[in-house]
RNA sequence: GGUCUCGUGGCCGAGCGGCUAGGCACCGGUCUGCAAAACCGACUACUCCGGUUCAAAUCCGGACGAGACCUCCA
């Protein structure tokens, strides 16, 4: 059985078959980095990482690409309004680029915790702003998009005499011209629907560059248009996203691509749903995110505790991408203790003495596996089979099912294939380790200190003398007792 | 208003025509100085109303409910 994947396009599942193998092309809209990463954030980083990883262990040179918006992303009505970065960098009184810097180290950090690899080519808008403008030129010239007032615009209408706009997200244009709000401050437009491809620049706006039409900046959808086909070429496998981004921005994108090139640039559009919080939607504007450094410091009102990383991995993988995820801290609580049972399952497995029989079971979970993934990554399913494993594990430790020592090589190989490589689970203690051991110093010091008061002196000093011999000294102060490694 | 999703047990979530995942919680038992963990068992649901079928959570129609997009959001 092949890979299968829901193509937005189609409505339907479709095999992978890749346009030029064994190599795989990937584009995924990543962030913009005005604001720090939250949960929203880790699902289509999570869901993609899933994505790339399995088509690597199928044996795919997969170039992976993911942007960074870093110009271009403006607050308010279509095309008009402040950018989103330079606004920030006004409230803060920062250069742009130091904002954009501090959350791009910031998404990097936090992704990295999640055990999300880093993409291929991680291009910025601003570092192609050639190539946007070389973009406008040639869909200028295909006469799609036409020129008002320094800013250039894409002229949906001629585009949808031609191409179908609005296919990806299902929409009809006449529909959309009869349904149409009139906007404010979009004069410059033809329709109120056309969107901008260069915006000339108003005197106080910061982030600007020379153009043939006036010194502006690119239109937001551009960038990903430009930035594919450079670095993927005119026509690639994989393009992915936010169910969020399918409109305007994706259907803004395959409009462009194809005024340029002339040619289908996708072939597999793949969306990843919403996580919601109490049946709403998790977003910037509905102000109720929360962000993932408030989920691994559980400082946020929200939360009723501190989650590891991977807990939030956990949760987000034990849910398919393209179903709706419902955020509560019950449903945290439940991931956290699968992710240890799954752990200690895994430690069991390394310390359980073989049997001579062997376990039957284990080839068809194997195989459950690599089906559950095919169509169209199901990973709730390779979860299941994992419990499963970890199910067989604890049996056989209680002595009521048998494990031979070739079952146990297999164990310990699907727990590396799946769970650690391709789900990207990892079972490593996290950073709230040091807290732990502050707990633990915390329990010895009143343990040393109740012998103390019973004069058990000889038990106080045996801790105090342990500790010392592995290099944890124990200061007795006027405000009790304090601990520290000595190097 | 338009377009589109979705409604599964206490909670989270798979399933996509027959064989009724999985995790967490709860309850009973084994084990244990007591806990915890582990194991065994119990609970076993598909919003409602029609239809198709030998057979429907699963397909079709309708009702009700929820959500997403149509404006920035992943």
């Amino acid at each position: 059985m092949e890979l299968s994947l829901y193509n937005t396009l189609s409505r339907k599942k479709e095999l992978f078959v890749p346009l030029n193998p064994p190599f795989a092309g990937m584009y995924v809209c990543g962030p913009t980095v005005y604001g720090d990463p939250h949960l929203g954030h880790a699902r289509p980083a999570i869901t993609f990482d899933l994505v790339f990883r399995y088509l690597k262990h199928l044996g795919y040179k997969v170039r992976y690409v993911r942007n960074i918006t870093d110009v271009g992303h403006l607050e308010n009505d279509a095309d008009e309004g402040e950018d989103k970065i330079g606004k920030k960098a006004r409230l803060e009184q920062l250069e742009p680029m130091e904002i954009v810097q501090y959350y791009t180290d910031r998404y990097h950090r936090f992704m990295d915790q999640l055990n999300v690899l880093r993409p291929s080519i991680e291009p910025r808008a601003s570092g192609h702003i050639i190539e946007q403008i070389e973009m406008i030129k040639k869909i200028l010239e295909e006469g799609y998009a036409y020129i008002s007032n320094g800013s250039v615009y894409f002229d949906v209408t001629k585009y949808n005499e031609k191409y179908a706009y609005g296919k990806l997200s299902g929409r009809i244009l006449d529909d959309m011209i009869s349904s149409n709000r009139e906007l404010d401050g979009q004069e410059e437009k033809h329709n109120s629907f056309d969107f901008a491809l260069w915006k000339k620049a108003q005197p106080e706006h910061i982030m600007r560059w020379p153009s043939p039409w006036s010194e502006g900046f690119p239109g937001w959808h551009l960038e990903c248009s430009a930035m594919s086909t450079k670095y993927l070429g005119e026509q690639f496998d994989i393009h992915g996203g936010g169910m969020d981004l399918m409109f305007p921005h994706h259907e803004c994108e395959i409009a462009q691509s194809t005024a340029s090139t002339g040619k289908e640039s996708v072939k597999y559009w793949l969306h990843n749903n919403m996580i919601t919080i109490n049946g709403q939607k998790m977003g910037k504007s509905l102000g109720n995110f929360i962000t993932l450094e408030e989920f691994f410091t559980g400082s946020n009102a929200l939360l009723d505790k501190a989650y590891a990383p991977m807990t939030i991995r956990f949760f987000i993988l034990q849910a398919h991408y393209r179903g709706t995820l419902d955020f509560s801290n019950e449903a945290l609580l439940a991931a956290e203790k699968g992710l240890k049972r799954l752990s200690q399952a895994y430690e069991t497995l390394q310390k359980i003495q073989p049997t001579e029989n062997a376990n039957s079971s284990l080839v068809e979970i194997k195989d459950n596996c690599y089906k559950a993934l095919n169509d169209d990554l199901n990973s709730p399913m390779v979860m299941a089979q994992l419990f499963e494993c970890a199910r067989i594990i604890n049996s056989a430790n209680d002595g009521k099912e048998s494990i031979n020592e070739s079952d146990k090589l297999i164990l310990n190989e699907i727990f590396q294939v799946f769970c650690f490589d391709i789900l990207g689970l990892s079972f490593e203690a996290d950073n709230n380790q040091s807290e732990i051991i502050d707990n633990i110093m915390q329990l010895v010091i009143s343990l040393r200190k109740d012998a103390r008061t019973n004069k058990d002196f000889v038990t106080s000093d045996k801790i105090r003398n342990e500790l010392d011999k592995i290099k944890i000294q124990l200061k007795d102060t006027r405000d009790g007792t304090e601990w520290s490694v000595v190097e």
